[in-house]
DNA sequence: GTTAGCACTCTATAAGAACGAGTGCTAATT
DNA sequence: AATTAGCACTCGTTCTTATAGAGTGCTAAC
C-alpha cells in the first residue's frame, strides 16, 4: 500500500498539471513531461495501480486521470514544498498594513479583499470574537422621551450599541448614577460575564443608591446581550464562479446559496483549530462544497486566538500558493494586531 | 399608432401569460383563453401589427411572441390594475413591525428580508441617509496611550464610531473640556455641516480655553468625516438565480458581480425620485441588468425622504404584485418611523 | 521490469431526419 | 370590410448515425 517513488512522482505531476489545466491528463502527455523518463505504457501501469489505491480516478472509461480527494489529501500532506511568496504578492500583502489604520474590523476587511484579489478565489474572514473582549466603557445617551441608546466600548476598540425602551418614570440623575456605578464595577470584565456579574454583585449595590433601579437595570442588562457571532467578512464572493468547474447552473446556485446563508459557512470555518487547516471536498461535510476546498488560518493577539481567515476555492485549488499566502497574512495580521493592542 | 381595444386586450393577455409561464405564446393558445373570442387567424393579424409597433417580439421566425420592453412599459403604464394585497402577504408585511424594534437599521433590514421571501426576487434597501441626521452627542473614549475612539450619536439613534490617533502630549482634562464645548455648540447641527462649523465658529473659542488644542481638534474633525454612503441591505441575493431566464452561466456571473459590487446598484437605486418607480431592462442603463427590472419605492419620516426600498427581478416580473407590496411596505415603514422619531 | 503495438471504449462534434409549434398569406365566409 | 379556415413554410428540438480523436488495457516482444 505504500507508494513507490515513481508513483509519488506521477501523482505529483498529475495533481500539478490538473491544478493548472483543469483537464484530465493521459499517459502520453505525462510521458512528455521532462521530469518523466519512462514510456507511456509504464505510466499506464502505474496509473492503474494509483487508481486501484484510490489516488486518482477517471471521468469515464477511456479518459485520462484526475486526482481523487484522497489524491489531493496525499498531495497536501506530503508533496507540498514550502513555496516562496513572490515579490508582487509580498507587496500586495504588505499593502494591507500600509495605511495607518486603527480599526480592527477595517484591517480584517481589507485582508479579505486583498486575499481574494491575489488568489482569484473567495476569501472569508471571521472578525475578532467580540465575546472575549473586556468592557472599557458603558454609556447611555437619551434619545427620545422614552428611548435611549446604550453604547459599549471594549478594550479592543470595538463599539456596540443598542437602542432600548426607557421607563419614563426614571429620574435622569439616577441614570447618571447608575452608569457611573456600572462603569466603576464593570470596567475590565469580559463581555460574556457582564450579565451575571450585574445581577450577582451589583444589583444589591444599586438598590441602596437608586430608587426604581430595577426596570432601568433590566433594560440595560438586556441590552448587554451581545451578538454571539463574530462578524463574517467576504472578499470576491463571485470569484469562484469563474472557475471552470462551476459551469453548471445548479452548482452555482447551491454554492451561492451556501455563501449567502452565512451561518453554515461560519460553523464550517469556526471549528478549525489554530494554524493552517485544509479541508478538501467532502471533508467539509457539506453537499454544496463537494467540489470545493477550504483553507483556514487563525490569527491572534499575543497568544489569544482572535479570528480566522480562510480561502474557498475549487478542490483543484493552488494549495501551495494559497497556503503560503495565508501563512504570510495571518502572521502579519497577528503581529500588527499584537503591536496595536498588546501594550495598552 | 394608437392601439385598438382588441390589441390592448391581446397585449395584456400575452404579458400576463408570459409573466406566469416564461414561455412564448402563440395565436392558438391565445385563442383558447376565455377572455378571447376571436379566431387564431385574427389574433395572428393583430399580433403582426403589435409586433410592427414594437410591443411584442418573436424569439425566432416561427415562434410565439413575448413582450418587448416597450410592451412591458405599456403594460406597467396602462394595464396595471391596482391589485389588493392578499391576506397572507398582508400578514407577512405586518410581521415586520410586530416586534417592538427600536433600531432603524434593524427594521429596514427585516423589511428587505421579508420582501425577498414574499416575492422570491432580490430585494435591496437603502438605509436611512445618515448625512441628513443631526448630532445628538459626541463622546471620546481613550483606548490605549495614543489612540482613542470618537463616538457620534445622531438624533435618529444612529451611532458612528471611529478610532483615531491621539497626540500623547494632550492633557486629559483638556480633552474633556473640548468634548464639552463641542457638544454644547454642535448639538442639533446636521452632520454634513459639522466640519465647517467647527472650523468657522468653534476653533476660536477653543483656542482661548485649551492649550495645544489644534492637533487634537484636527484629529476629531477628521474623524467626523462620515461615510457618504447610505448602507445597502439585501434580501434573497440568490433568489433571482432561480428564475428560468438565468439558466446561462454568463448571465449569472455578470449579474452576481453587479450585485456584489454594490456601488453600481447603489447609484441605480439612489437616483430614483420619491414614490414608486419602475425601470425595465435597458432602462437601467446597465448591461448586466438587461434582463432585469428594478422597482423602487421611497420611505420617509414625515415629509423628509429617508431611504429607498427596491425589488430586483427579471423583466418578466410580477409587476402588479410587487408594486402593491412595495407600496404597502413603504407606507407602513414611513408611518412607523414617523411615529418613532417625529415627536421626540 | 519496460516498452511497442493494437484493439477497444468513450466523448465530442457534426450532419441528417422527423416532429411539432407557430407563422404569414390567400381565399372563402360573414 | 372584417373575420376565419386552410395550407405551405420556417425554425427549434430531439433523436439517430457517422466520424475523429484521445486514451486505456492487454499482450507480446525487448
Amino acid at each position: 500500500m505504500l507508494l513507490t517513488d515513481r508513483q509519488v512522482l506521477i501523482l505529483q505531476v498529475i495533481v500539478d498539471d490538473f491544478i493548472r489545466s483543469a483537464q484530465p491528463i493521459g499517459s502520453r502527455s505525462l510521458s512528455k513531461k521532462e521530469e518523466i523518463n519512462f514510456s507511456s505504457a509504464t505510466i499506464r501501469n502505474e496509473m492503474a495501480d494509483l487508481e486501484d489505491m484510490g489516488f486518482i480516478e477517471k471521468t469515464h472509461t477511456s479518459s485520462g486521470r484526475i486526482p481523487s480527494e484522497k489524491g489531493y489529501r496525499f498531495y497536501v500532506d506530503n508533496l507540498l514544498l514550502p513555496q516562496k511568496v513572490n515579490h508582487s504578492d509580498m507587496a500586495a500583502v504588505k499593502s494591507i498594513f500600509a495605511e495607518r489604520i486603527y480599526e480592527l474590523e477595517k484591517i480584517v476587511q481589507k485582508s479579505a479583499k486583498i486575499l481574494s484579489e491575489m488568489t482569484n478565489y473567495t476569501s472569508i474572514v471571521l472578525g475578532p470574537a467580540v465575546k472575549d473582549n473586556r468592557l472599557r466603557k458603558l454609556q447611555i445617551v437619551p434619545l427620545t422621551k422614552d428611548t435611549a441608546i446604550a453604547i459599549i466600548v471594549t478594550d479592543t476598540g470595538h463599539v456596540e450599541n443598542r437602542m432600548f425602551n426607557f421607563p419614563t418614570s426614571v429620574d435622569p440623575s439616577d441614570v447618571e448614577k447608575m452608569v457611573n456605578i456600572l462603569n466603576e464595577r464593570l470596567a475590565g470584565v469580559p463581555l460574556t460575564s457582564l450579565n451575571s456579574k450585574i445581577y450577582k454583585e451589583i444589583a444589591m449595590l444599586l438598590r441602596q443608591h437608586i430608587s426604581s433601579y430595577d426596570t432601568l437595570l433590566h433594560s440595560i442588562a438586556d441590552t448587554l446581550n451581545l451578538p454571539s457571532h463574530e462578524k463574517v467578512f467576504f472578499g470576491g464572493k463571485t470569484n469562484i464562479l469563474s472557475q471552470p468547474e462551476f459551469n453548471d447552473v445548479e452548482k452555482i446556485r447551491s454554492l451561492m446559496n451556501m455563501i449567502e446563508h452565512e451561518d453554515g459557512l461560519y460553523q464550517l470555518i469556526k471549528q478549525n483549530p489554530a494554524g493552517i487547516n485544509v479541508r478538501i471536498g467532502t471533508e467539509n461535510d457539506n453537499s454544496a462544497m463537494e467540489n470545493c476546498s477550504l483553507i483556514t488560518a487563525t490569527y491572534a493577539i499575543g497568544e489569544e486566538k482572535l479570528g480566522t481567515i480562510a480561502v474557498l476555492g475549487p478542490t483543484r485549488m493552488e494549495y501551495s500558493r494559497v497556503i503560503s499566502l495565508l501563512q504570510l497574512i495571518s502572521t502579519d495580521l497577528s503581529k500588527v494586531l499584537t503591536d496595536l493592542y498588546q501594550n495598552k
